[in-house]
DNA sequence: CCGCATCCATGACATGTGTCATGGCCGTAA
DNA sequence: TTACGGCCATGACACATGTCATGGATGCGG
């Protein structure tokens, strides 16, 4: 009997996995979370055999979830997500996930990735992976994608500067950095850019 | 026998709902489709009792796909979404559909909701009407909705100035107007908001 | 050791952006 | 009709933002 963990903030999706899941003969789903916190605590008291986690969840994201469990535990880790893009494939293996599954599959086959992965197997989308492999890395430095980070949401420079501890001269240098390698106008572009690539 | 057409960009969610609703005796699903243009073309076609819509989808989202079909066709639509918030349920209600169901809900209630729309009730998400009895409107015009909209991406004033065909300073003027009364500092805050609230 | 390259931080300068005051164009009420 | 209020468009001004040149710190290979 493998043992799952399954989070996902959105609660349709997640009791639909649920539902299916419970079908299969060979699979248990012992514990349902709504965000990456819950699903932490939860792992370390019930500790699954494998999680399924959403990558987008409140406080915590999947990637962030599976780093922590891989510490103090034996869990297998799945990643899913709606965005799959090389970037973040890549994160997710980085922190390692055994499994990256995106969203545009087909429920069918969760339930084939969790034995794989269950059985200590590793399963990766094949057609993301043909891309990861081919695409080029973030060609932006650590602390340009800091500073994007921190001004995802149009934060001022001045906003910026402060949450960083710089000088707002030093931003926007950076930030002009970037713009030039992205090739783009204006700073909210460049973090959609960055966003959709999966680089922050 | 209810019959039911799904339309979901995300292949996940589209797959596991059509699995657990065909485990229901009395409902039959009839067809699935990833966007909206298909959705409608495909609905035209098999003539589905109940249309269950996600807002988000590419070319046509589920709002514009119910006001297409409440046109030619008898079908009650459903709108499922992620992000519902009493703007979006305005606009839902304004199409013509006939339920509203955020993806927060749990999978079971689906068939409930279908068979109670296939019989001719309305069903609406009471979380969701509570907050928008109670909500204000959009305190925003037509015309800074526009300049907004044209901005959504980070696009710099004068490509905004281009696509709508005005002076900058217009654009400016306009986006100064709406920064005051959504009381935030930088436009792409703005627009951030606005999303969010479901204005554009 | 000494270039050489890369990254980070900064300040001066030009350009873009938001604020404000103004005027035109409808609708509606007196 | 006239007056009023809303929405829209515009240009001048102050300020925030992006560009550029510069210097310091670190790491690598000759």
């Amino acid at each position: 009997m493998i043992r799952v963990l399954l989070a996902d903030d959105e609660g349709m999706i997640r009791s639909a996995l649920a539902a299916l899941l419970r079908l299969e003969p060979d699979i248990e789903v012992v514990a349902e979370c709504a965000d990456g916190a819950e699903a932490v605590a939860t792992a370390e008291r019930v500790r699954p055999d494998v999680c399924l986690l959403d990558l987008e969840m409140p406080h915590l994201d999947g990637v962030q979830v599976t780093e922590r469990l891989n510490r103090t535990l034996a869990t297998r880790c799945v990643i899913v997500t709606r965005h799959a893009r090389p970037g973040v494939l890549r994160r997710a293996l980085a922190s390692g996930a055994a499994g990256f599954l995106p969203k545009s599959r087909s429920a069918d086959e969760v339930a084939a990735v969790i034995r794989r992965v269950a059985a200590g197997g590793r399963y990766v989308d094949p057609e993301i992976a043909a891309d990861a492999l081919s695409d080029e890395r973030s060609p932006l430095t650590d602390r340009e994608l800091d500073v994007l980070r921190a001004g995802r949401r149009g934060e001022t420079t001045g906003q910026i500067a402060r949450t960083l501890s710089l000088a707002p001269g030093t931003v926007r240098n950076h930030i002009s950095a970037v713009l030039g390698k992205l090739a783009v106008d204006s700073r909210q572009q460049a973090v959609f850019l960055a966003e959709e690539r999966g680089w922050i």
